[in-house]
DNA sequence: TTGTACGCGTTATCAA
DNA sequence: TTGATAACGCGTACAA
């Protein structure tokens, strides 16, 4: 390992002056500065940036907390984030949360962070223990997919996606529509699915539709969930004419139930997803397109904002969905 | 920032046996330790991974060089690395690689890598010199999906990949037979296709098939390219009974065509994809498996038993891939 | 068993 | 413009 030390005595310098010019500060005569660099090159020497980190009390790095990083949508935000970060020329360390045991380990623990300059924290609500301890300790912290009163959050509105799938389907006439919603995971405060589902009820009620407490369930946010609750829905006395739900990976489910099940979509039954996976082009499946990307970009943006100026204010930010229609939505035979 | 110093005082020792109880060391009186812990509890003490590394020479991080990290492959082998590495109570680096110039960044020079302990290298064929300089320089690497003789290799047998695939569509009674092979993606060495083109000369010749040069085409991994290639085979003046592709995604492409060209699979086409990605299951595409989590874990498995025992040699390991059947492939119409 | 002092590799300060 | 030296926070020989 070869040192600044053996960089300046190589040069026949002082090592103040090998770091000034390896910083490329000014006031170094050009040819102490030509000496100095040689040396580098004939050393192949290489800064250690632990020990430079030991002083600056900078990595150079920021960290990203994420559930389940294999499923599309965090997939998506992190090629945002990713695009940004490799940008700014800054390594990404990966925070993967699979249980609850390990968002309590993260959350609890500011100190696990030290080998980062700042946190990106996607699809996740942090407890406000937290949120308050990355404002003392002075860690840039941006929620992407999640709010928190304390720390500034990028969100889509999830009402208002709600409401416009839901709005899509009564326009074109259904009356009984279903709701496959997702469930809220352990303890990960998946509010998402909750306020989708304030959005479906404010669209039923606006158009003055009865709710049915029947049509609207929860499960997993996966494909064989999806199937089963599909298959109870459509089994019921009077079964809906369109299903909404709560994620595309669960629409996929909802195709796969009516493929058995002899049921043409869309002329005897709509489905609407939600998310806007790549999937959801493939299948031709109408759904709520998220900004998926864009809340990776935005929000490591913000990121690396906050690290340069730790004072600003916690903020809201509200992404819109937009609607796709696609073809697995008609209106109702009559 | 409280130091170790803090606490000693506090606790009214010498700094070296605030160490000791720290780091559990023996050779501590048992009231001390307490005097000790009390301290720590009380201020809060968490010790400086960056003061740690500098004197360990150890971050306690592996880093993953992968090359479009969304894709689902990567996801997939990116998941086995990360459910080893968690376990094993490590952080992941994540270094994304999306074109050359950021390919020839990270093999241009190791000292990118300070903060990490050791590497492992996805789909991605390191140049000669940055292995051996990884050997120099003791930084334990692994390669998954990629070979060099210098460094330990996991790698699944593509040929055999290829033979799997073909043969089975020649067992079925198809002679003349397309690939869609996936292209060299600039330099990145993808020698993954031509080991699969290999394996299918191999089983044409073995049947003593001959070989239509106008049914072996490249193009690039994803889906509109593989539809235009399907198109292309699909209107020649002979076109091919059977289509082989590199991989799923292209594949789906091919499925595409078809539906839009009313040729029916696998009546009048037989489809075989390459990969196993979940999409392949959802469609029903007959594929080749790659034990894609398998080698993340084995990987990392690896690369964790090098950090340890830095001096083992260098090994190739071949994982078989495994055909799996579904409903695009059939015997041809006579 | 305990405390002191040095070293890790760098940056920053200050006097020359 | 330059060089010596003090931090940075910790681990660890070595002495007590």
């Amino acid at each position: 390992m070869t040192t600044i030390r053996d960089v300046a005595r190589m040069a026949g310098v002082g090592i103040g002056t090998a770091s000034r010019v390896i910083n490329n500060h000014p006031s170094v005569r050009p040819e102490t500065r030509e000496r100095v660099m040689r040396a580098v090159e004939e050393l192949q020497f290489r800064p250690s940036q632990i020990a430079r980190s030991m002083i600056s009390k900078r990595t150079g790095a920021v960290g990203v907390i994420v559930p389940f990083f294999t499923r599309y949508f965090q997939i998506t935000v992190l090629q945002g984030v990713q695009e940004v970060l490799s940008q700014a020329g800054k390594e990404l360390v990966l925070y993967n949360v699979e249980n609850d045991g390990q968002r309590e380990h993260y959350f609890s623990d500011l100190s696990l962070f030290q080998r980062v300059d700042g946190l990106l924290v996607v699809s996740l609500t942090p407890p406000d223990a937290f949120a308050r301890r990355c404002r003392e300790k002075n860690m840039p912290t941006i929620l992407v997919d999640a709010y928190n009163p304390f720390l500034t959050s990028l969100v889509v509105d999830n009402m208002e996606g709600g409401y416009l799938a839901t709005r899509l389907l009564i326009d074109k006439g259904h009356q009984r529509i279903g709701f496959i919603n997702g469930i809220i995971e352990g303890n990960f405060k998946f509010n998402q699915a909750n306020d989708r589902l304030i959005g479906f009820h404010r669209a039923m009620s606006e158009a003055q539709l009865l709710f049915d407490p029947n049509l609207v369930v929860s499960c997993a946010w996966n494909r064989h969930e999806g199937k089963r609750m599909a298959q109870q829905l459509l089994t019921l006395p009077e079964p809906p004419t369109a299903i909404l739900t709560g994620s595309d990976i669960q629409a996929v489910g909802v195709l796969e139930a009516t493929r058995e099940m002899g049921i043409c979509v869309p002329e005897q039954l709509s489905v609407m997803g939600y998310d806007g996976i790549e999937l959801a082009e493939l299948l031709g499946l109408s759904t709520i397109q998220q900004p998926m990307q864009q809340m990776g970009e935005m929000g490591m943006q913000r990121l690396l904002e906050q690290m340069e100026q730790p004072q600003r204010e916690a903020e809201l930010i509200r992404l819109k969905p937009t609607l796709i229609e696609r073809t697995t939505t008609a209106s109702p035979v009559q």
